[in-house]
DNA sequence: GTGCGTGCAAAGACTTTGCACGTAC
DNA sequence: GTACGTGCAAAGTCTTTGCACGCAC
């Protein structure tokens, strides 16, 4: 497999469109959705999903929180944290998991591959896509007569730029 | 809980020994790691570490001071905590990522597997071993030039069990 | 019009920390 | 003897919830 990185580039999961592009077609899916479920597309829950398309990278409710209000976006916290949930049961983001402390998400809806590289030092994440990866999941559980549903799929490591660039001086006795 | 799990398949960190023989080579371990940091080797931490070898399954800490209390160790919150963060550190325990709730951990001295399947519907946990995929890590941290320190692959699915026995009422239409 | 939504602050779940006393080395 | 450890409770961090008012459908 030559090249299975679909984005070559660190972290960011749309490439080749602008993010413009995205605001039409996923406030439908969200609208639908909302729909279906007999909620409603408020003004606050379009500004949540346009914040978080701006943001084209993995975040936190916090760090969502902090650019809503310095793009004077005036949402509260727990509008976030509710609309951020609802995003999750519409497939349009996903939670992703780097530790216990809190909540990371990212897009789904472009279908980004779910596998990534973390940099253990500098946080940088980098996307691919390994699509032997579901043949293989697909295969272990069904040898033990499990029901695949999802994987996920993380390899930690150091990338070429933390090495040279940072010092990072952790304890020096 | 009757049998939480994976002891008979190939990942579970104990197959044919007992937990006891694991006493000895454990504390040892601990012990030197302990010494090497200037640290020291304490009652309350041989307790921690012989209460989670006696779990023998991935563990949270809260059940392990549940655990301990039942077991008439005499051992505080703080502490545990305290010494789940060194045995981390030792590389005696690992840390794994359900959810962010909280933190779940296990035995990782038996070098064992990292790779593992969840039931979501019951929680249950099946650890495996997929050789090829420290292989595949490698190969995609060298094609990006990233150097490769672990990696994460969990598979989320239904267990048979679930399916059939568990009436599971999370929500029954 | 009504029921779902919102903001606010308070509560909740899990983990960490400050302090005074205790103990392994 | 001393520096590290311990228990306790209080503080911290992230997230959820109760309530009164407001708005989308």
């Amino acid at each position: 497999m030559a090249d299975h990185s679909a984005q070559s580039n660190p972290g960011t999961v749309s490439s080749a469109r602008s993010g413009d592009d995205y605001i039409v077609p996923l406030c439908s899916v969200f609208r639908q959705h909302l729909h279906g479920e007999n909620l409603k597309f408020t003004p606050e829950r379009a500004q949540v999903l346009d914040a978080i398309i701006q943001m084209e990278r993995v975040f936190e409710a916090d760090e969502l929180l902090f650019e809503m209000r310095r793009r004077k976006m005036r949402v509260s916290k727990a509008t976030i944290y509710r609309t951020i949930r609802l995003l999750v049961d519409a497939g349009i983001i996903e939670q992703i998991l780097y530790d216990q402390k809190q909540a990371h998400y990212r897009m789904a809806y472009g279908q980004a591959p779910h596998d990534q590289m973390v940099c253990v030092e500098t946080g940088r994440v980098l996307d691919f896509s390994i699509p032997e990866l579901v043949e293989l999941r697909d295969r272990i559980a069904a040898e033990h007569g499990w029901s695949p549903v999802g994987h996920r799929f993380q390899i930690f490591a150091i990338s070429p730029d933390s090495e040279s660039a940072e010092p990072d001086a952790e304890d020096e006795q």
